[in-house]
RNA sequence: GCGGGAAUUGCCAAGUCUGGUCAAAGGCGCUGGACUCAGAAUCCAGUCUCGCAGGAGUUCGGGGGUUCAAAUCCCCUUUCCCGCACCA
């Protein structure tokens, strides 16, 4: 199954740009796209797609939102929006984080506007609570938990003195009520125009307020900008003490958050205590510190830690945190305010004025007013005779479009011309899969399927989608589920965040900035002339430094491709994009490709320890990459395989037993295949097997040959030969004429394993050695025996557990004295210690580690 | 300010959850060798320091601690990145 997130600004700037249709355009992309997932192998069901500029999938977009203005969950209102100007389109909050636009990281402008909301707010609490359900990254879950910004408050109404109403302000500190000496407005609050018009404040606050308003919200509220404000002439009235407290307009006051207006206890709040210096507002004290004294006329900053309650009437002498309580039980006495939760997330507003979307199912009509288009008549088909100039929405230009007959007066009417979020197409997709969306139906899914195969047991995305994707598709899925349509509460059980792929690319140090797409061959900074360096950065379109696919497959093929992805990234962090690290890869499949292909030489008919230890190794890997791959750990799987390539390879060219190589070939293979799946099919043909690869069983593997024995003779037969050749290459020696392997005697064996029971219980040497003492054939030997242990113990945990006896060690090395032979390209004689009395050497043997004396 | 992440051997980058098998995968670069008239490509080997015997020493931002044992656990600290931010 696939879904195409179809509809968007790329398709329709491609029209403004060069005149393209962009439904044409989109379906060309589309098309592309298809042609090189399906060449990389990517196994989805391509009877299954969704689109979402497809009229049967937006119909249910449609659908959807008239459900919602039913329910009231979906409302038109008119407020200061987010504009993006060069997207000429409003954005929701979440599009607009940081003052830039999402997709055109462009600076987003406050406009003033009617436009269409959906009620995620009212889902706020449940949207944060079900959070703790979720197997989702943590970083991604604070992300969500801040953004809701739940906080546990008091409403406190001031009367407005000379006015029939009360401002209803949200605070947190309802304990500092008998300090606040003024109050502080959003300039942008609709009752501050009307309160200075035709007053002695009215020029000032126009001057404040254009100023104000014509730097973005986000500028003015950012930390550094200097807080500035007016009095407008007003004053409110303290519930609590009836005193009259002088009203401002400040910049620090968001209007869309609370009431669009503060309470200021400048004595309790830093940011109120500076604000009150700059305008000479009184300070009042109404908290005192436990162990010391305020004093209101000298404090030099204001106190915002606990204490205990003065100047505050029936409350004085309470503890500040408990005052919270009772005084907004007061409140709710007088009906002067209550305790409450505010919520900082805005609802979503999905209006956009842009072509290429989904309509807005909604009519205008001069009579009736608001009319929703009727189910039957759905969908709201996007018209083709539009005009793409490049300013305004081109669905305006459509007369066949606009001009419509109101659905319940039949009367001219006007349609609608906004369309919807594209985020809103991406909310319910998933679902879709399930029991893909028809003309036909009465409902977009069945909730049989949909209970059935939701929700989503892990979900892949970009961390980016935090607060967009994310949180809209589980406000999405619970609205849905509100309606009806299915039970699950949330759309997506396990998340994994996927990191960014990154390239270098021309960065000018002295403007910290990367290099566009237009300046990218250029050699210097465009602004300072300064050299460019390259520097690692996300792969973006407006860097272009982005890779087409196409071309890396055409040049290396997908398998490549394909492994070079999967060995250079881990999931969670993301692959630097480099040309050398491809070629290495493409170097490394190739050698694969080769070393499967061709039989080997070196062929014996003996059995040999050898074989025993390569299959003990292809069962571990079988297992590792089983493993590996369950736990998505992709770049631990193929890692593991490519170890065991190094294995099989020295195997191969050591010789072989036919049927083991086979054995290890064949399972290689089927291992390697989900990473290269069309060479190994092709190796699958090569060595002669039937059908497809693909088809195959996954390799099973055999824990009874995964032994400790085998494990130690692994190790044992890697050590020595590692040894030999440290040995050799202090010794500068390149050509050996004899190595002579020594194996310990048999009381060290016999050490060895009562030293190995013992460490369990106690490192303490005087311990060990009192009990290693009462062996009557040990104690002569004492001196050496302290030392020997000395030095496992100093690091216990690089000896292994088990060993073999003497005897078993002396037939191993026998059983390879082959190999070692034929390897070095010399003799190889095996002694036991007693027998080499005179050897200096010989002395060091231990069990597992017999002493080398290379010639 | 709040929250999150990161710092590894020339570079990139694994390892950290679950301490020992870690002087630490893999790649790049570099060095040597094979092949070759030569180069490219490819293959093999080496790549912290010292050592003519398998050893020793010093390493995983810095400091301290826990432990027989620390890249890995705990505390402190520095630097960098990211998200939110005058949130009432």
């Amino acid at each position: 199954m696939k879904y195409h997130k179809s509809f968007g600004m790329p398709a329709e700037n491609a029209a403004i740009d060069h005149g393209a249709n962009p439904e044409e355009w989109t379906d060309d992309n589309i098309k592309t796209m298809q042609k090189q997932q399906k060449a990389i192998g990517l196994s989805y069901d391509w009877n299954r797609l969704l689109y979402s500029h497809d009229p049967n999938y937006y119909k249910w977009d449609q659908w959807f939102f008239l459900k919602m203005l039913e329910k009231g969950i979906a409302y038109r209102q008119e407020s200061y929006v987010n504009w993006c100007e060069s997207c000429q389109t409003v954005l929701a909050n979440e599009q607009a984080q940081g003052g830039k636009c999402w997709r055109c990281n462009s600076e987003v402008d406050q406009k003033f506007l009617t436009q269409w909301f959906l009620r995620i707010r009212d889902y706020a609490e449940e949207l944060l609570d079900d959070l703790n359900n979720l197997e989702w990254p943590e970083k991604v879950k604070i992300m969500q938990r801040n953004w809701i910004g739940k906080s546990e408050g008091t409403i406190i109404k001031f009367s407005i003195v000379g006015q029939n109403r009360t401002i209803d302000i949200f605070t947190t500190r309802a304990d500092t009520v008998f300090g606040v000496t003024f109050m502080v407005f959003a300039p942008e609050h609709p009752w501050i125009k009307e309160w200075v018009k035709g007053s002695e404040y009215e020029e000032e606050f126009n001057k404040f307020y254009d100023e104000i308003i014509r730097q973005d919200k986000f500028h003015r509220t950012d930390i550094d900008v200097e807080k500035k404000g007016m009095f407008i002439g007003k004053y409110a009235i303290n519930p609590m003490t009836g005193e009259e407290v002088p009203l401002y307009i400040g910049n620090f006051v968001i209007y869309e958050y609370g009431a669009g207006a503060v309470m200021a206890v400048p004595g309790h709040d830093q940011r109120d205590f500076e604000f009150a210096q700059e305008y000479d507002i009184p300070i009042k004290v109404v908290i005192q510190p436990p162990d010391y004294e305020l004093n209101a006329e000298k404090i030099s900053r204001a106190y915002e830690e606990d204490g205990y309650l003065v100047n505050s009437g029936e409350f004085n002498g309470m503890e500040n945190r408990m005052a919270i309580q009772s005084i907004s039980e007061r409140l709710e006495e007088m009906g002067m305010g209550f305790a409450t939760i505010n919520y900082k997330i805005r609802d979503w507003g999905i209006s956009r004025q842009r072509y290429w979307g989904c309509p807005i199912p909604i009519i205008y009509c001069d009579e009736c007013g608001v009319v929703p288009v009727p189910d039957e008549d759905l969908p709201v088909y996007l018209p083709k005779d539009v005009q793409f100039s490049g300013s305004g929405n081109p669905l305006e230009t459509s007369v066949t479009f606009t001009k419509v007959k109101c659905p319940s007066c039949r009367k001219d009417a006007r349609r609608e011309t906004d369309t919807m979020d594209t985020f809103v197409d991406s909310s319910w997709y998933f679902f879709a899969f399930c029991d893909p969306p028809s003309m036909e139906n009465t409902i977009p899914f069945s909730k049989e399927m949909v209970d059935y195969w939701g929700n989503i047991d892990f979900y892949c995305g970009g961390a980016e989608h935090s607060v967009l994707h994310l949180i809209y598709a589980r406000f999405w899925t619970k609205v849905g589920r509100d309606l009806g349509l299915h039970s699950h509460d949330e759309p997506f059980q396990r998340l994994l965040t996927q990191g960014m792929i990154n390239k270098v690319h021309p960065y000018c140090p002295k403007c910290e900035r990367f290099a566009m797409k237009a300046e990218m061959n250029d050699k210097r900074c465009k602004f300072c002339d300064t050299d460019y360096i390259l520097k690692s950065v996300k792969m973006s379109k407006s860097y272009g430094n982005t890779v087409n696919p196409g071309d890396i497959m055409d040049e290396y093929g997908a398998d490549i491709a394909r492994f070079f992805i999967l060995f250079g990234a881990s999931p969670e962090s993301g692959l630097e994009w480099s040309e050398t690290e491809i070629g290495s890869a493409s170097n490394n499949i190739r050698n694969t490709f080769q070393f499967l292909a061709e039989s080997p030489e070196n062929r014996r008919t003996e059995k040999s320890i050898r074989d025993v230890l390569i299959t003990y190794r292809l069962n571990k890997t079988c297992k590792e990459v089983t493993e590996f791959l369950e736990k998505l750990e992709i770049r631990n799987a193929v890692n593991s395989i490519m170890q065991f390539k190094k294995d099989l390879k020295t195997y191969k060219e050591e010789g072989v037993l036919l049927e083991i190589f086979e054995q290890c070939r064949e399972k290689f293979i089927i291992l390697l295949h989900p990473i290269t799946p069309h060479l190994t099919e092709e190796l699958w043909e090569l060595i002669g097997k039937k059908g497809y690869l693909s088809l195959a069983a996954w390799p099973k593997w055999d824990d009874n040959i995964l032994t400790d024995e085998n494990d130690f003779k692994w190790k044992l037969i890697n050590g020595v030969f590692d040894d030999i050749k440290s040995i050799q290459s202090i010794l500068n020696k390149d050509k050996l004429s004899q190595i002579t392997l020594i194996i310990a005697d048999e009381w060290k064996f016999k050490l060895y394993e009562i030293l190995m029971s013992l460490v369990d219980n106690t490192h303490n040497q005087g311990e060990i050695m009192n009990v290693i003492m009462k062996e009557a054939d040990l104690k002569p030997r004492g001196k050496l025996i302290s030392q020997i242990i000395a030095r496992i113990l100093k690091n216990i945990g690089k000896y292994s557990k088990v060993c073999l006896s003497t005897d078993e060690e002396f037939k191993f090395y026998s059983d390879i004295k082959q190999i070692i032979e034929k390897k070095y390209g010399c003799n190889l004689i095996i002694s036991h210690e007693k027998n080499e009395k005179g050897n200096k050497k010989a002395s060091q043997a231990l069990p597992g580690k017999p002493a080398i004396i290379i010639e």
